[in-house]
RNA sequence: GCCCGAGUGGCGGAAUGGUAGACGCAGGGGAUUCAAAAUCCCCCGCCGCAAGGCGUGCGAGUUCGAGUCUCGCCUCGGGCACCA
């Protein structure tokens, strides 16, 4: 540090201070105050799995900008923050290093918020909870009774994936090659009676709903309605022939039954319920089943494994044509949880059915065929566009030459009005399993009675709290050996009973947690008023990697609450407008070990393309999401300790569009600390100015003012923050070259602190101080462009000669065509061009162009 | 395989159908300095001495005028997937 006079930007002196003023002054508590608009601005919760990171900075600082900008417009904002906290990385720590869940958990909690509190964000701290706190899951637990009452939750059989080491039920992505992830054990299908939420009742309505959700991405949209996966087909049953008793039809879905003439055999899962029976009576096809089950654990086996099937010998009578029979198959690539887990299969049209019928020679009839064309042979299925029209040569219903489309609307109606079967509306979309198996989770407010059965906890019990004194040195859920927990009384007759032992997904804890922040501190899940005021969010911003599951569920879970009294109706769609954001990214420098494998390097420990410590060359690869294991990783922390908060804020809205990835580069950072340095010294400049009267100049630099106002305003209401921040370099270099008065130039840096606050606040609120603005500027009202400012007296018009720009004119802003069209003719590039010719055409777009045609 | 989205300087990116490349980074030149850092000023799409010409993935089209609209291709990115 030189020993100058001059005073510097030092962020550090600068930060603290001024996040302990708008703490004393109390800026950011939520206020209900009906006598004005509110705004809920609401980014997703963090796990608390430690340590921020980049990616929370851009978070968290975009709804920041957000907040802080509707704060200045007069909207009493609402911009909480709090811990999606259960999961099992808690367990996994447990487990490892010993200690409590709990207290992992909470530390973390306390090192995140001690690492978020320096970036300045203007959050309502005293909303804050983690959904590990009882006063929280306690009050999921009598949203659950609620939704149980009105019959929103039910138990039903599931298969699940079990690890036999571990004693535990592992989600699809812990099972790595048929074996659990930890334990590495061989994992076992096992049926367990799970708790399910009925979120498929909501089906049409989830699906219908996304239209009108018009201030969220249409890729989230999409996502969400191809994961609702509707579909219109035809369900009827197959006669059988020979079948066991109670199997004397098989019930089949079909999206094409057009294609039923071309039937070629019936297939059913292997965990159909008529497989399931002849399992129990023949050796080969349990072994089959047996087979199907192993492979069936993860995608990418099945999506490897060939097409293979086992002739049940049961054979089936075409509903069409009583004379043919079809055989029954049990075949692996049947799903038992889609349909009716059998179907009949139409090799002609479905390129799987192609290859199982091809595999174990079965006929393999056209149905239709393209328009024009004759029947042949096929070497591979005819699968045209539905919307395609074909020639039907094997059609029951409709015209001979029809769409798919069409001919699927004639076959169900055919059917139906023959009796043989009835149009059905399918969906993809299944119940939700939030049944876990798990310690640190919201327990499941259930009691099992011997003679009562399943009995719901009453509400004047809850909470029902987890235990601490457990242990995680042996295997499974501790809640299963902890020799007190279990044991209560039955809430109906009082006899001695066991609570239930399974925790909830924590999906569902972050399916309400937006509710709950309108009133955190309530003894119900919501509070009616507050919740009328707050509700909906206004603005929601988060990753889109939550598009389908969380989103999803918490639209599911907002209409479970209107359903059970704890939102209004209006609020079903709980979240009004939805970004998501992009990630921060990082070069990945690299070298290679002895034995040719990669070593990864932090990026302070490279320097000009080498190995600081051994001055080794580093291969660069191209950015990439930052992760702890290619060392590509920036620590917010050590990014405020060196630049301070207000740089690492303004470098992450910069640059790239908030949707898309921000490439994170030392230079760009250190070049963002430059330019607030020069800020700050302007200001100081500025500062020490005289007052002076106003010159030529000062009109210059209001205009530049109101324009950059009404630029930059625009700007974050399209939340376009990185042309915000470019329109705030523009009015900057304006402002330090004017030479307008001290009067002007006071105005001028007034207004750039206020513009530039939402996104660095900190020094916006040191500038404002410096130029004598009143209060703080968190506080001040946001400014106000006049439009008479943004109007010049002149304008400069392009001058185009067939479309190419020649040339440019200069003329009165409200000058009329005819006199815009003379001064064009005149200029100097159009006189060379007509050479003493007439004009085609020329066209003046008023303020814009004028284009001569010649 | 199906469904989306995106291709603009060395880089990140601007641009209601109307001056392509705002703003930033990197780079170049200069000032200041004993020197360096820091700071300030200027230049910066490509070809060309210049005049000028060419330029938004490729090819067509609509238009007085296309990065923007239409059609066809190419490349990259994302989502879904034995879904009957």
């Amino acid at each position: 540090m030189p020993a100058d006079t001059q005073p510097r930007y030092d962020p550090q002196a600068i930060e603290k201070t001024w996040q302990d003023r708008w703490e004393a002054a109390d800026c950011f508590t939520a206020r209900h105050d009906p006598a004005r608009p509110k705004y809920y601005v609401l980014e997703m919760f963090p796990y608390p799995s430690g340590r921020i990171h980049m990616g929370h900075v851009r978070n968290y600082t975009m709804g920041d900008v957000v907040a802080r900008y509707k704060a200045a417009r007069g909207f009493s904002v609402l911009h909480p923050m709090g811990w999606d906290a259960f999961g099992m990385p808690a367990e996994n720590a447990a487990m490892q290093e010993g200690g409590h869940p709990a207290e992992w958990t909470y530390n973390n909690i306390a090192v995140m918020k001690g690492q978020m509190k320096p970036l300045g964000l203007s959050i309502d701290w005293s909303r804050e909870f983690a959904t590990c706190d009882v006063e929280y899951y306690g009050q999921q637990q009598a949203l659950f009774l609620d939704m149980l009452e009105a019959g929103l939750v039910y138990r039903k059989n599931a298969v699940v994936n079990w690890d036999p080491v571990d004693m535990t039920v592992l989600a699809n992505e812990q099972v790595i090659d048929g074996k659990g992830w930890r334990s590495g054990a061989e994992v076992e299908r096992r049926e367990l009676t799970q708790w399910f939420f009925r979120i498929s009742e909501y089906s049409s309505d989830l699906l219908a709903a996304l239209d009108g959700l018009d201030n969220w991405p249409e890729k989230v949209r999409l996502m969400q309605r191809n994961w609702i996966g509707q579909s219109r087909g035809l369900q009827f049953p197959f006669t059988t022939v020979n079948a066991p008793e109670g199997f004397a039809q098989i019930e089949v879905y079909t999206t094409r039954p057009d294609t039923l003439l071309g039937a070629s055999f019936v297939a059913v899962s292997p965990d159909h319920p008529l497989a399931r029976h002849l399992e129990a009576e023949s050796t080969e096809v349990a072994e089959f089943v047996a087979d199907c089950r192993r492979i069936g654990t993860t995608e990418e086996a099945l999506e490897k494994a060939e097409k293979r099937g086992l002739d049940t010998g049961i054979r089936v009578r075409h509903p069409l044509d009583p004379e043919c029979e079809l055989p029954v198959w049990i075949a692996n690539f049947i799903l038992m949880d889609y349909g009716t887990g059998a179907i009949f299969g139409c090799p002609a049209h479905d390129q799987r059915d192609f290859d199982f019928a091809t595999r174990y020679i079965l006929p393999i009839p056209a149905v239709f065929v393209a328009e024009g064309a004759e029947e042949e042979p096929l070497a591979e299925a005819y699968v045209p566009p539905k919307t395609q029209r074909v020639r039907y040569v094997r059609g029951f219903a409709g015209a001979e030459l029809q769409t798919g489309e069409d001919a699927v609307e004639a076959a169900i109606s055919d059917c139906e009005s023959r009796g043989i079967g009835r149009g059905v509306t399918q969906y993809r979309l299944r119940d939700w399993g939030l049944s876990r198996q798990r310690y640190w989770g919201c327990p499941i407010p259930v009691v099992h009675c011997e003679s009562c059965g399943v009995v719901p906890e009453k509400k004047e019990n809850l909470p029902v709290a987890l235990p601490m004194d457990v242990s995680f040195d042996q295997p499974g859920n501790p809640l299963d050996r902890h020799p007190t927990w279990r044991d209560c009384a039955c809430p109906k007759c009082g006899a001695p009973a066991r609570r239930e032992t399974d925790t909830m997904d924590t999906f569902v804890d972050s399916s309400w947690y937006f509710a709950r922040f309108t009133a955190p501190r309530a003894n119900t899940p919501t509070d009616a008023g507050e919740a009328d005021y707050w509700m909906n969010v206004d603005q929601y911003i988060g990753g889109i990697e939550h598009a389908i599951l969380h989103l999803l569920y918490s639209r599911f879970f907002a209409r479970a609450m209107h359903r059970t009294g704890h939102l209004p109706e209006r609020c079903i769609e709980p979240f009004d407008a939805l970004f998501t954001q992009g990630m921060v990214t990082h070069e990945i420098y690299m070298t290679r070990d002895a034995r040719g494998r990669p070593v990864y390097h932090l990026p302070e420990d490279v320097a000009d393309g080498k190995v600081k410590a051994t001055g080794e060359a580093v291969q660069i690869i191209p950015s990439a999401k930052m992760s702890k294991s290619k060392k590509n990783v920036v620590d917010p922390v050590d990014i405020i300790d060196r630049f301070g908060a207000d740089t690492a804020r303004w470098f992450v809205l910069s640059d790239s569009p908030p949707e898309r990835d921000v490439e994170w580069t030392s230079a760009g950072a250190e070049a963002t600390y430059k330019h607030l340095a020069r800020v700050w010294a302007l200001c100081d400049r500025i500062a020490a100015m005289p007052d002076g009267t106003a010159g030529p100049a000062d009109s210059d630099l209001m205009r530049a003012m109101h324009r950059a106002i009404a630029d930059v305003t625009k700007a974050i209401d399209g939340f376009a923050f990185n042309k915000a921040i470019a329109e705030l370099y523009a009015f900057t270099n304006t402002l330090s070259r004017s030479d307008s008065s001290g009067t002007a130039q006071k105005t001028a840096m007034r207004t750039l602190a206020q513009l530039m606050a939402p996104m660095v606040p900190h020094i916006a609120e040191d500038i404002w101080a410096h130029q004598g603005g009143k209060g703080l500027v968190a506080q001040a009202d946001w400014p106000q462009a006049d439009p008479a400012m943004l109007v010049s007296d002149t304008v400069t018009l392009p001058i185009q000669i067939n479309g190419k720009r020649k040339g440019e004119i200069s003329v009165p802003a409200d000058a009329p065509k005819e006199a815009v069209e003379k001064a064009a003719l005149s200029a100097d590039a159009v006189v060379k061009a007509l050479a003493g010719a007439v004009p085609k055409k020329v066209i003046v777009v008023p303020g814009r162009i004028v284009n001569v045609v010649v």
